[in-house]
DNA sequence: CTTTCTGAGATTTTT
DNA sequence: TCTCAGAAAG
């Protein structure tokens, strides 16, 4: 009763463009969040309006854009809002801080690289980079180790521990011992490989991912005048997809609210799904036991079915915060499970769907196939190219992963940070006769020069480059150009060099000059090389993916489930639910059952209309994982703690 | 001594 | 498709 009256007595004063547009839970969220409160937000309540009608609140009492920062999960979400709250208040937002963590930090830190020991102009590894630099670390380690040598373990396992450590925010001793205990012997080795990549970093004036984070946090906790400067500037820090933040970023955030004391995050425990980067499931349950904190909770859910709905309140993952969510639509289909005999036929079920769907008209954009792991989508995709259906895929290789795309933009970076080491090494080796060491070489020499004065062009000739002629040539003119303008530089890459450096390289060369030209098209929007590598460095695949194809074409979407976070479709296709596939076997093996749990969770409620779920007899496709699963595959099969009566069930005729 | 070629083996999720 | 180790070729 007292609940209801505190809305009754808001009401009388709210503006009324938050009251026209926004339900009571919401309305609460919006108008009585203030220091630090908690919104947790169910699948497909609004959360984004939420947020977007709180700043658009925020705005109209008179807090200006730059007191706001807001904190998203992805750069696309971050544009969304925005754009949303300049709709809805007609206000210029310049101003505002809007991005991810790792845009927020790379802000700060440009501006104070220096009293962290960087120069302002740092470059910023990507995942792929920080391999590169790690095999060029234990490359010269193990040229040291002699005989021994031979039994060193494998790059790719010393790339797991320190990624795995990295990612998880742990050290490397408690990495070795959780992911790789074999490795033991080894500890030493791996640890100095590990602390001459941190040295490494440092000297070529590169941060990678984490240590945007992690100097951010440091800057923020020795350094008063930088902690004053920020935290004195922002009224009201948000953050959005909480329950996926790691250590490190809630004590970013904790720092920069530490004067105004308005931390308000949004998220929803449910769907926690990025601990293998270090997110934190605990944050959510730290943060509502603080005395302080204010908790609201929006739960009515405006995308799905109530058939949907019921399904998702009975799948609610284990030591979730109590959730009921309640549907607002009208009663339609019950989710369908079909069972079918393997890969193949689930395919051919897949496709029978959605020929089914088109018949009735469906907008193939409404349309999305969901999977655990990126592979277990391939005999789908031979099967819609066989079929000629168009789809996007969201998952696998992030474009600017691609070594086409690595290898035209190594010679960028060299323009930007001629230190970088990863990337002399990396465009050096595309020409024929330079290797590992002959690359080694030329960078320690040249890099020496130039650090004593000499200019680059001196530099080069003074260096076993010379001997190399077509590079020699190459490098001197790349060296020429105006830095401040990317696309021109990639055009002179690609057509004096790398054209046909493809041609005789890559199968499919076409497509991949394709790429490449289009690389050079989404260049030319940016009139410095800085802001150029630091949005391919930051942005997430959607922003580079959507240039790729064209977004208004009719298309059905392929993605991992981490990739539809956010996202919602009509008919959603969840493929391969069979423990050891979904749950994923190291899940199993580990007896990690939670996290798959909210994945499932983040799966089924993408679904706005309709839901398959499909399983195959024959178990895993996963090869590695046949046998030794088989006994415990009920233990850990999700269809089988379904209620019957929320779904209906189908076979598909065996004909194998 | 270094690079290039070859075939076998592997594959969670990503800012 | 991509990585890796060993063999063959500069």
């Amino acid at each position: 009763m007292e609940e209801d009256k505190k809305i009754f007595e808001i009401k009388k004063e709210i503006p009324k463009f938050l009251k026209d547009n926004l339900d009571e839970e919401q309305l609460d969220a919006v108008i009585n969040s203030n220091g630090n409160s908690l919104i947790i937000a169910g699948p497909g309540s609004g959360k984004t309006r939420v947020i977007t009608y709180k700043i658009a609140y925020l705005l109209s009492q008179g807090v200006k854009p730059s007191e706001i920062m807001l904190v998203t999960f992805t750069r696309a979400a971050a544009k969304q809002m925005t754009d949303r709250i300049r709709n809805v208040t007609d206000q210029d937002l310049t101003g505002i801080t809007a991005g991810t963590f790792h845009h927020v930090c790379n802000g700060i830190l440009r501006r104070y690289a220096k009293a962290i020991g960087y120069e302002n102009n740092f470059s910023i590894l990507d995942s792929e980079d920080s391999k590169d630099l790690l095999k060029i670390i234990r490359n010269e380690y193990k040229e040291g180790m002699g005989e021994d040598a031979k039994k060193f373990p494998k790059e790719s396992v010393i790339q797991k521990v320190i990624s795995y450590a990295s990612n998880t925010l742990k050290s490397i001793r408690e990495s070795i011992l959780e992911i790789a205990p074999y490795l033991i012997d080894y500890e030493n080795d791996i640890e100095h490989i590990w602390g001459n990549y941190q040295e490494m970093k440092k000297n070529i004036n590169a941060m990678d991912y984490d240590d945007l984070l992690v100097n951010t946090a440091h800057l923020l906790s020795f350094n008063k005048k930088a902690l004053n400067d920020i935290a004195s500037k922002y009224k009201y820090v948000l953050v959005d997809e909480f329950q996926d933040t790691n250590k490190i970023q809630l004590e970013i955030v904790q720092a920069i609210s530490s004067y105004s004391k308005n931390l308000i995050v949004v998220g929803d425990d449910s769907q926690s799904i990025y601990s293998f980067r270090g997110a934190r499931y605990e944050n959510i349950e730290e943060f509502i036991k603080r005395d302080d904190t204010k908790l609201f909770k929006i739960q009515t859910n405006y995308r799905s079915t109530p058939n949907i709905v019921s399904f998702i309140n009975n799948m609610l993952p284990n030591n979730s915060v109590e959730k009921n969510l309640k549907s607002v639509r009208k009663e339609y289909v019950k989710p369908n499970i079909i069972e079918t005999f393997d890969d193949l036929e689930q395919s051919e079920a897949v496709i029978k769907i959605i020929e089914e769907k088109i018949d009735q008209d469906v907008d193939l954009n409404e349309i999305a196939v969901l999977y655990r792991s990126h592979a277990l989508s391939m005999t789908l995709q031979q099967k819609l190219d066989s079929q000629q259906i168009p789809y996007r895929l969201l998952s696998g290789k992030r474009f600017i992963e691609t070594k086409h795309i690595k290898d035209v933009l190594s010679f960028l970076k060299i323009l930007y940070n001629p230190y970088d080491n990863i990337s002399w090494n990396r465009s050096l080796k595309l020409f024929s006769g330079i290797g590992v060491k002959t690359a080694t070489d030329i960078y320690k020499s040249i890099t020496s020069q130039f650090k004593e004065g000499i200019n680059m062009l001196e530099a080069f000739k003074n260096s076993k480059l010379k001997k190399f002629k077509e590079a020699y040539e190459f490098y001197k003119k790349l060296f020429e150009k105006d830095k401040n303008k990317p696309d021109e530089i990639i055009n002179f890459i690609f057509n004096e060099f790398y054209k046909e450096y493809s041609n005789l390289t890559f199968r499919n060369s076409a497509s991949r000059n394709m790429d490449i030209e289009r690389f050079q098209d989404i260049s030319s929007q940016y009139e410095s090389l800085m802001k150029f590598l630091e949005e391919m460095t930051l942005s997430e695949n959607i922003t580079v993916k959507s240039a790729e194809r064209d977004q208004k074409e009719d298309q059905i979407t392929l993605t991992t489930v981490h990739g539809a976070k956010g996202l919602e479709w009509k008919v959603v296709i969840l493929l391969s639910v069979n423990p050891g596939d979904f749950p994923n076997g190291m899940a199993i093996k580990e007896k990690k059952l939670d996290e798959e749990e909210r994945l499932f969770y983040v799966a089924i409620t993408r679904a706005k209309d309709e839901l398959y779920i499909l399983k195959q007899i024959t178990g895993s496709t996963n090869p590695f994982m046949s046998n030794s699963y088989v006994f415990v595959k009920k233990e850990y099969d999700f269809i089988k703690n379904i209620p019957e009566n929320l779904v209906e069930t189908f076979k598909t005729s065996y004909k194998y």
